[in-house]
Order: structure tokens, then sequence, then C-alpha cells
RNA sequence: GCCCCCAUCGUCUAGCGGUUAGGACGCUGCCCUUUCAAGGCAGAGAUCAGGGGUUCGAAUCCCCUUGGGGGCGCCA
């Protein structure tokens, strides 16, 4: 049977980067089996539609390079594929559900004190619904029908028993009908509940395994109540841990980054973003970590996904990022470290050349800015950055060394790396000294910094002679 | 409160009855070098949450405890 993945995203505004990863998963599992990935969207929630939302989940998918099959903007055989213009076809099974008795309507107030009282006396009323429209004569009902007065449709599940199902990554599941409630399949306003139109969609779009985040896991139950209402077979039920936040929380919008966006923005590249979720929860069962997508594709394995939650490393989404920055093509990497040049380097300096200096040291590009901004601006820095012990460098070598560099410097005609480099090295072999201790005062002067992404020499030939030379002479005015 | 799930270095993880408990990020040191970085190498870091069993033998299987997460919506 061919395989049949889903992502059914709500359109909430934002893409989740845990939701970006069960897509992932779903779209890796498809792809493994030369399957079918589809994209579903579930609006049901008429109260929290957010204008325009359905565009990000276009857009994140597009950027991430998880193209779907299937999808509202695609087609496709069982569509449409927008919760929202399936009404008719839920209330088709809903009422289905009604005449073969798994389901009745309820007339209860939204506000109405139902809840199911506990067996013994236990604390908390919180068992759900009641189930007393249930117990209506068909006379009440058809009377309350007359009336015209607004019901929902709800599940019926027995109060006895149990009923399980086989997770594939957490095992068999068995939870006790005790837990359940009658819960609601169609809305007031006609629409579905997720529980509900899940399962029939699922159901009808010939999904074969349906993945999601594990708070699922526990009203599973009731959607295989449903399927056997129905008479359909049960998909393969394939339940996500979760990502969670440094503090082992849920990654929320109120703590760090959380939506695709944010790291789009700190120049973090869609494919080692899409590296580092897989590897949370899933790994090769080999020492591999860096992938690009066809190498997720090749390797992915549903039977390797893990069952205890992650925290969500930034550092480490760092570290793999600069291994797929390394492996970019150079002027891809310009492209993208040209949005996060500040503008007065663009215009004063040869960026492309910077670009290639740096493509190996950038793990974020949000940080490229903290890198460079010393080449427009020389701030002020302490005289004691020119006293490094390993060099031997001390505040009086540093004045005579950059003195010596000055006049020759200023002598060359031609500027660039080899002419430099030559001149600096000259003037160690005068001093009969290594070059390290001519270096380091050089590179001081020249970036006010301990630490550059690149060295001196490559620092004055991007600076330009007129600048290097007036850098040194601040220098040597500090000394 | 009730139910479900999870538990190996700080973090991501390998392990699926017998291993010196392996790798990666991060951290520390060394080498290289034109400083830092990058790269190469090395090191520190895990009484496998705790306690009981089962077994000749348990990180691996079972039970309890503890800790954490999730569910109990006319949200998804």
């Amino acid at each position: 049977m061919e395989v049949r993945t889903r992502f059914a995203p709500s359109p909430t505004g934002y893409m989740h980067i845990g939701n970006l990863r069960t897509a992932l998963y779903s779209y890796l599992h498809a792809r493994k089996n030369k399957g079918k990935f589809i994209l579903r969207i579930e609006d049901t929630d008429q109260a929290r539609l957010v204008a325009d939302s359905i565009r990000v989940i276009y857009d994140s998918l597009a950027v991430t390079g998880l193209e779907h099959d299937e999808g509202p903007d695609k087609g496709g055989p069982v569509g449409p594929y927008v919760q929202s213009e399936r009404r008719a076809i839920y209330k088709e099974y809903a009422e289905r559900l009604l005449s073969e008795g798994h389901a009745y309507r309820c007339f209860c107030e939204k506000d109405e004190k139902t809840e199911k009282q506990p067996d013994e006396e236990q604390e908390g009323p919180l068992l759900g619904y009641d189930g007393r429209c249930n117990r209506l004569s068909e006379a009440e009902v058809k009377e309350n029908l007359a009336k015209g007065r607004p019901y929902v449709i709800r599940q019926k599940i027995d109060r006895e028993g149990q009923t399980s199902f086989n997770d594939f990554v957490y095992g068999l599941i068995t939870v006790d009908h005790k837990q359940l409630d009658d819960q609601i399949l169609l809305k007031r306003d006609g629409y579905p509940t997720y529980n509900f139109a899940n399962v029939v969609d699922d159901h009808l779009m010939g999904i074969t395994h349906v993945m999601r985040g594990c708070e699922y896991i526990s009203s599973t139950p009731k959607y295989i109540l449903l399927y056997r209402a129905f008479g359909w077979s049960i998909p393969e039920h394939i339940h996500l841990p979760h990502i969670l936040n440094e503090a082992g929380r849920k990654l929320s919008k109120r703590e760090g980054s959380v939506a695709l966006s944010d790291f789009l923005e700190k120049g973090y590249l869609p494919e080692a973003i899409l590296n580092y979720i897989a590897l949370l929860g899933w790994n090769p069962g080999t020492e591999q970590e860096y992938f690009t997508k066809a190498g997720l594709v090749e390797k992915f394995d549903i039977a390797r996904i893990g069952r205890s939650p992650a925290i969500f490393d930034e550092k480490k989404l760092s570290w793999l990022n600069g291994q797929h920055l390394k492996a970019m093509k150079p002027e891809d990497a310009h492209k993208l470290f040209l949005k996060f040049y500040p503008e007065k380097i663009v215009t004063a300096l040869d960026v492309r050349k910077l670009s290639g200096l740096i493509q190996s040291k950038v793990e974020k590009p949000a940080d490229i800015l903290g890198m460079v901004s010393f080449l427009s601006e020389l701030d002020e820095y302490p005289m004691e950055l020119f006293v490094n012990k390993k060099n031997k460098t001390t505040p009086e070598s540093s004045r005579a060394v950059l003195t010596d560099l000055k006049s020759i410097l200023s002598g060359l005609t031609s500027w660039e790396y080899a002419v430099i480099y030559a001149a600096v090295n000259s003037c160690a072999e005068a001093k009969g000294s290594k070059i390290g201790p001519i270096m380091w005062p050089l590179r001081i002067a020249l970036s006010g910094l301990a630490v550059t992404p690149t060295g001196a020499i490559e620092i004055a030939e991007l600076l330009g002679k007129d600048e290097t030379l007036r850098r040194i002479s601040v220098g040597i005015g500090k000394l």
C-alpha cells in the first residue's frame, strides 16, 4: 500500500519549530517510501482564525523545501484540503454516527455545569461531560428539535471497558473508558472539532501514517473508537516526543525563539534547521550528524524515533549551521552574509572578499555585525590589548613595531596581500624577530579587538592603505 | 484530583542481558598558524534518577518511589 502522510497545521500565524519537525518527519517518511505527503489546513476554529496565516504555512514549507504533493494550492484526488470547506462531509458522517447509535445530540448550554460526577469521593470533578443528553427520551429530543434549540453532536462512549491502540513509538497504550467522556464531534456552529475532523479526513484522504505531537496520545483511544464505529481500518499512529526549551518547559513564544521565522531571521539556513530538528528525537543509528535534506530522506527511519522529550539547544544548532555554511558555494554564502553587513561596510569595503575570509568562521550570521563592525568604526580600546604573553609583546615593543611598520607601509606603492605581507615580514627580519610579535600589535592597532574574524594582513588589505596608516598612528598615540 | 507517557555526561544521543558505557555540541589543554577563530589532536565530564526484585550476570527485564512532561475545552 502506498504510504500517505499528512501535515495538518492550524493557521496560527507562525510556524512553531516543533510543528515543523512533525512536518519534516511526515515528509521524510513519505519521500523515503516513495509515498505522498499531503498538506491539510485545519481551520475549524472560527474564533481563532488569523488572517493570512495560511500564507505563513505555504512559505514555511517552501523555504524549507518540504514540498507537498497534494494540498489546497495543488489540489489532489481527495480534496478539498481545507477543513472549513469540508463541512458538508463532517455533517454527513456525524449524522451517520447519529443514525447508527454511536452519537447523540446534546442540547446543553456551553456554561452549564455538566461535569461527570466522580465514582468515588474524589476531589476534582474534572472528568468531562456527564452524558445527560444521552439519556434524553426520543420525545424530548423531538421537542427540543421542534423548538429549534441549538445542539452539538457528541460521541457516545461506553463507561465500561477500556480501549487500546498500538503506538508505533510508544507501544501499547491503554486507557480506561472512565477517563473518557462523550466528546463533541460537531460544534454548535456546524464546524467539526479537531477530534472528529481528523479521523474523518485521515480516513477519507487515505492517510496511512498519522504523525503528531504526543499531547494527543491520551485522546487517541477516542479516535480509535470513532474508527471502529465507522468500521474503518486504523492507520499507524506515530506520536512524537515534545521539544522543550532550556528551562525544560514547552517551547513558547514568551521564552525565546519558537517560530521558524525567528531562526531564519538570525540567518540559520533552512537546511541546517531541518538537520538539527531531525536529530531532536531521531538518530540514524550511526555517528553521522551532518545531513543534507536528501541525506535525511535516504537515512530516515521511523523505527529510530525516540520517546523522551528533547531540549532545544541553540548552541548545537549554531555549530551545525556553521557546518552547512562551510559547505556552501562562496557566492551563496556571500549573498546570505550581505543581508547582515552594515550599510557602511558594504559601501566602503570589498565585501565579497570579506565574505570569503569569514565564511569558515561564521556560525550564526546574526553574529556577523559584531564580528565586522570594527572595519568601519574603530572603537576606543584599552592600551593593555597590546600586551600579549605568548608573543612577548609590551607597550614599548608594540610602539617600536608600529613606528617601524608605519614607515615601511607608507612607502608601499601597491596594496595587496602579498606585498603587505612581504613588508611586514621584512620588518620582522630586520628586527631578527619572529613574525608573531609584529603581527600582534598590528592587528590590535587595526581592530582594537583581542578577537577578530581574520588576520592582520587581511584586515590591512580590506581597510586600505590610508586607513591602515591612520589606525597605526592612533595606536602609536596610545603607547 | 484522576489517567497516560518519559528518565544514560550540562545538552542531543548510541546502547536493546556480559562494553574500559560510544559519539556530537559545549567546556579545558596542546599542535598548527599571522593573534583570535577555523582545522588537527587530547582531556575532563554519566555511582546509567533512587530503591527493591528476576538472573551466574542488569543501563538494558519486572515492581515501587521520586522527578519531569502531557491529557481531562463547543482549542488544536
